[in-house]
Parts: C-alpha cells; sequence; structure tokens
DNA sequence: ATAGTTGCAAAGTGTTTGCGCTGAG
DNA sequence: CTCAGCGCAAACACTTTGCAACTAT
C-alpha cells in the first residue's frame, strides 16, 4: 500500500470523491523528491492531462492540507512549497546560494526551543514546519576559497 | 537622538535624498509599538499627507530593508510585517488566537539551534527573524476552563 | 438521481514597475 | 540646475471564488 493509497483511502472514508484530478494531484507530488509549488503540480498534472486547470489544484491542496496529509512550507518568497505530510515531524533549511534543501529532524533541533518555550512562556507553540535559510557546506566552501 | 534621527543620518550618509515621505513612513514605523504592514503605514501616513502612494511606502520598505535599517516579518499570511531593527537580535511568538506578540530573546532560544545546525551539517542559518505561531497562557487557560 | 467536483473566467490580494513631473541637494 | 524620487496607473504573481456543466457514487 503506497502513501498515496493510504491518502486516498482516508478521503475516501471521509466521503470525498475520489476524481481522476484529485488522483493525478496525488500522484505528481507523490512522485517528486522534495516539496514542490502549486504551478510545478499543476505542469505535471498536465503532461498526462492537459485540461487540468490550477484552480482544481489549489482546491486539492486545501483539501489535503485541512486534513493534515499535506504540509505547506512558506520559504517567504511569496510562493508557498507543498509536500506530503510523513510520520515523523521534520524542518528543512534552504541554502540561499543554490537553493539545496536538507532536511533537519524535529525532536533532536526544534523540540528543545519547543519546550523552552512552554516553560518559560507557557506558551504552546505549533512548530509545524520551518524553512530556516542559510548558506549550506559547500557553498560555504565555495565562499571561503573564491 | 531618536531612533528615527539615527536612521536619516544613515540614509543622508549613503546619499539618499531625505524627502517628507520618507521621514514620515520612517515616523509612522517608529511611532507604533509593534510590527506594522505596509498598508498601515500607508494608512497611518495618510492621516498627515493624503496623497502619499502605497508605492512611495513599499519602495521606502525595500530601500530601509536593503540597509537593515528594517525587518520583515513573515508570518505566513501572505502579508509582510515590517519593524524597525533592533541592536539585540529578538523573535516573535503569535498567538493564533488573540494575535498578541510577544518577543523571545535570540540568543537564548534560538542560538543554540543555529550552533547545533553548524556543528552538525556545516550549515550557517541566518536566523534573522522567526515568527512562531502558538498559543499564548491565556488563550491556553481560556481553552482549558471552556 | 444528485450532490460534490470540475473547468473556465473573473475577481481578489499584496507587491512591483514604467513613466513623466517635481523638488531636494 | 539636475537627477533621485514622487504619484499615478497599470502590470504582476499567486490564490480564491461564482457558476454552469459534468460525473463519481
Amino acid at each position: 500500500m503506497t502513501k498515496v493509497d493510504e491518502i486516498l483511502d482516508v478521503l475516501r472514508e471521509e466521503g470525498y470523491r475520489l476524481t481522476p484530478q484529485r488522483v493525478m494531484i496525488l500522484s505528481a507530488i507523490a512522485s517528486s523528491p522534495g516539496h514542490m509549488t502549486a504551478e510545478e503540480i499543476h505542469e505535471k498534472v498536465k503532461k498526462t492531462y492537459p485540461y487540468i486547470d490550477i484552480a482544481t489544484v489549489y482546491r486539492t491542496i486545501q483539501l489535503l492540507k485541512r486534513h493534515r496529509l499535506l504540509v505547506e512550507i512558506d520559504l517567504g518568497s511569496g510562493t508557498s512549497q507543498y509536500e506530503l505530510a510523513r510520520a515523523e515531524r521534520h524542518h528543512h533549511m534552504v541554502c540561499r546560494e543554490c537553493g539545496k534543501t536538507i532536511d533537519i529532524d524535529h525532536r533532536r533541533f526544534l523540540e528543545p526551543v519547543r519546550a523552552a518555550l512552554l516553560q518559560e512562556f507557557d506558551f504552546e507553540a505549533d512548530i509545524d514546519h520551518f524553512a530556516i535559510f542559510g548558506l549550506c557546506k559547500e557553498c560555504r566552501a565555495k565562499k571561503a576559497a573564491g
């Protein structure tokens, strides 16, 4: 049972229709390694079904987000990125030079912050997903050399 | 010497013209306690100078950002917020119920994360400004009671 | 059969840009 | 004087919405 099938099951159980459009959009997202913009999802689905509308893509994104099956990543660029939710919470580091993204474990790096804010301020932080910009190892090396 | 004066000095030294519009925009931002959207700045300046254009507000924001005199805060709402840069780096917790924002010290809460990412991944994170959403003390109490 | 979903087109936000005029230096 | 910066209007990029036609159930 693939991830896509699992998600389709959830949607079916919730009483949503499993339209070809929804299946294609899900497959498009699932078959990509990293995160994608709505436009990228649209383009990918278009290859097999050229009539798909960007509005349908956005509506499906909303649906999946509402059920926490999809994670929205705001890189502050004015365009959101999306990826399927995973069991283990994680965050991203994004290199501002080469654009590469590296996953970072929530438990190890951000959970301590969450705990500290709760203890100190009684503030219950929803640290669902962070995008941390910076310079990756390779680009730092290049910069030091060049 | 006020904060506004200091900023005006920087701009003058850099050869920029100190137009009334720029002075008014700066005053508007400086005289507000928290962060403001471009539209809020525009509205505030309009009260004393109704001809100010939103484009001028955006251009001034860009100018100040470029010189790191202004910090842009992306709350992921599609609308950026701005506040004057301060000496001590800080971040914000934003209550998703009541909208209240609480400052948090960089050194104490986020610097450890930065250090860990550098050590572990050789990734140099620009943790300039984070907005962390969640539930504040009061709203948590309300929720527990109600 | 029928309500949920689609494609299309249009509208809605927030932000940026081209351009001729103006005023700070 | 002169060019940086202004107001205006239009363009932009991304996302949402109203509606009639269609289709998964």
